[in-house]
DNA sequence: CTGCGACTTGAACCGCGGTTCAAGTCAAGG
DNA sequence: CCTTGACTTGAACCGCGGTTCAAGTCGCAG
């Protein structure tokens, strides 16, 4: 057998991902196995760099199906090279989202104010991390 | 009746949740309504800053019970203050990672390697990109 | 040949965060 | 009075991202 080859435990242990996991990432089409042995999977080692990928995309917030999206990227991939540009827009909100609400919980855990969510300085940190930072303050 | 109270249609459409969600959250002890008018909920306007709370924190990522939990805050707040302090340093980390994976994705939308998925630049982003940066760099 | 144990399958189930639906209640207006 | 229409309820359902389960199938060791 190809000592290149590894199993399915193989490849969960090495991920740290569950076997159902990996199954659920096939019918997905996010991965495939390079063959069987019998009945049993048998991954080809680049695998592993490309669940690296999914792993982190999907930590990062990315849908199942985006990822798939993302995945196919091939020969004549401008379209997709384009919708990551537009992630990586999407992903600059949401960063400078969780930074203003990141200093509010900050502010918090400093603060005396008693009732806490009537903080004034919190409620205008809140205030400022509401998403779409539509610039007409208050 | 007090012209003050808010009917919950009118708390939908000044937050922009649906009426539904507005009860979701009433089940859950997000928030609750001051009166009935009949049956019909009435809100105080308070509600709506608080809404404001919890629509920022649910896109940052916190659950449900979870924003319950800190909306519990009262006299005696300090275990909350410190759970608090405790998100703003995951908040942190999630903030380094996201930026990570913004970086990948930047380099992926100007870079001209072919399967994409195989550029080494790419790549070596994603893996920095990587949850928990176990310094250690291959 | 006979286990054993790690795999296989499809189908059912889970928690989360709501939405949708049917059936009922109410206040106001004509 | 009767209609209209926005609300009320509980229960069922949804999509997502998997996990769990029962039943079956392998390869290999003894």
């Amino acid at each position: 057998m190809d000592e290149t080859l590894l199993d399915i435990g193989e490849v969960a242990e090495r991920t740290g991902l569950a076997p159902s996991a990996l199954r659920f990432y096939e019918r997905q089409g996010l991965i495939s196995s390079a063959a069987r042995n019998g009945l049993r999977r048998a991954y080809l080692p680049e695998v592993l760099e490309r669940l690296g990928l999914i792993m982190c995309a999907r930590s990062a917030g990315f849908g199942i199906a985006e990822i798939g999206s993302f995945l196919g990227a091939g020969p004549g991939d401008q379209e997709i090279r384009e919708k990551m540009a537009v992630k990586a827009g999407e992903l600059n909100q949401r960063i400078a989202q969780l930074i203003r609400l990141r200093d509010a919980l900050d502010h918090a855990a400093t603060c005396d104010h008693e009732p806490l969510t009537d903080c004034p300085d919190f409620k205008r940190a809140v205030w400022n991390a509401r998403t779409e930072s539509t610039a007409s303050s208050h």
